[in-house]
DNA sequence: GCCAGATTGTTTGGTGCCGAATAGTAGTGT
DNA sequence: ACACTACTATTCGGCACCAAACAATCTGGC
């Protein structure tokens, strides 16, 4: 696990530090960096844990998972909004369900009013399979977020509502 | 449970309340996943802003432009603390590397006192690239939390810390 | 000295991932 | 009817990524 920002509140602040004095003269904005750096490092390796701890026995990529978890709420859709939705781009949502199709987890349909389109759905084995799973995967989450009372996860979920409709301004102003 | 959601956050709120809805025989911890969800899904946005506003014009990954970094910020490393410090596998590692040394922003070195290892260091160009990409990366940074104040920033970063402990703790305990 | 086991970086096989290019389809204006 | 534009999913080339297997090297016990 990285130094920086990984473990104490002292070494984040030895960090900062040794990032002031090798950068200086850049004028960085060492609170927004910590802030950023640790939603990379957390979600690297949260998901990290989750593929090994859960994933891995049943042979599913984390955006696989994703992409059935998004079809098991939200029933059968099309590829560009389960590729938005699934955040990856249309060729690699090609590939995924490619493979989830082999797997005999999720099958393409075209529609037949717009012969350009395909909506995707669940098969009953990919039912299955994410009610299997997402005990499990809620149970990591459960625990990784243990260290926080409930208004700390509240917090922590508005906190990056708030970042998340930032970066979304700046794509699409 | 604070009811202060700024405009747009409904969209996020509801889409939490409909997983509740369509998972009711599971039992699931709500509150937790939605905290871990913003963490992947605030992680993936901004990152991919990133490579797309700032990376791509460099022609860096955003695993090379970390290893750069790391490089820049510790002076020379060895390979096996370079892939820790950048939370990636020795393999890509490697590959990551081949990359840097192609561009000639980073060279390997044979450790003479233990013929296995291999330290890695800038080379001036690389210096000068890091140097140059930093304070832009920084700046989408900035700009991302834009909509939080300080106090909220250091709340994030704390919060994530939190979480980042617990799932360290789940991987080696 | 020597060997068994640990450590280090690389290679390999298979998937993920993106952006750009492509083929096919739909809509729009003329 | 025709051209022109916009959209949809797929294919393709290249890099990233991991786990497992591997070769080279080091270490500790004998």
């Amino acid at each position: 696990m990285p130094r920086a920002f990984a473990a104490g509140d002292e070494e984040l602040v030895e960090a900062e530090r040794l990032i002031g004095v090798q950068m200086a003269g850049l004028d960085l904005d060492l609170l927004s960096m910590a802030a950023v750096s640790n939603i990379f490092r957390t979600a690297t390796a949260v998901r990290k844990h989750m593929e090994r701890a859960v994933l891995k026995s049943y042979s599913l990529s984390w955006s696989a998972f994703v992409i059935l978890f998004v079809l098991r709420i939200w029933g059968k859709q099309e590829s560009r909004v389960l590729a938005a939705e699934a955040g990856v781009s249309g060729g690699t949502l090609t590939g995924v369900l490619d493979t989830l199709e082999r797997k005999g987890l999720a099958s393409r349909h075209p529609v037949t009013s717009d012969r350009r389109r395909v909506e995707v759905v669940l098969t009953n084995a990919g039912i299955r399979v994410v009610d299997e799973v997402m005990p499990a995967i809620n149970s990591v989450e459960s625990r990784v977020t243990g260290g926080l009372d409930e208004d700390e996860k509240e917090m922590l979920a508005r906190l990056l509502r708030k970042v998340l409709r930032s970066v979304e301004e700046l794509d699409e102003p």
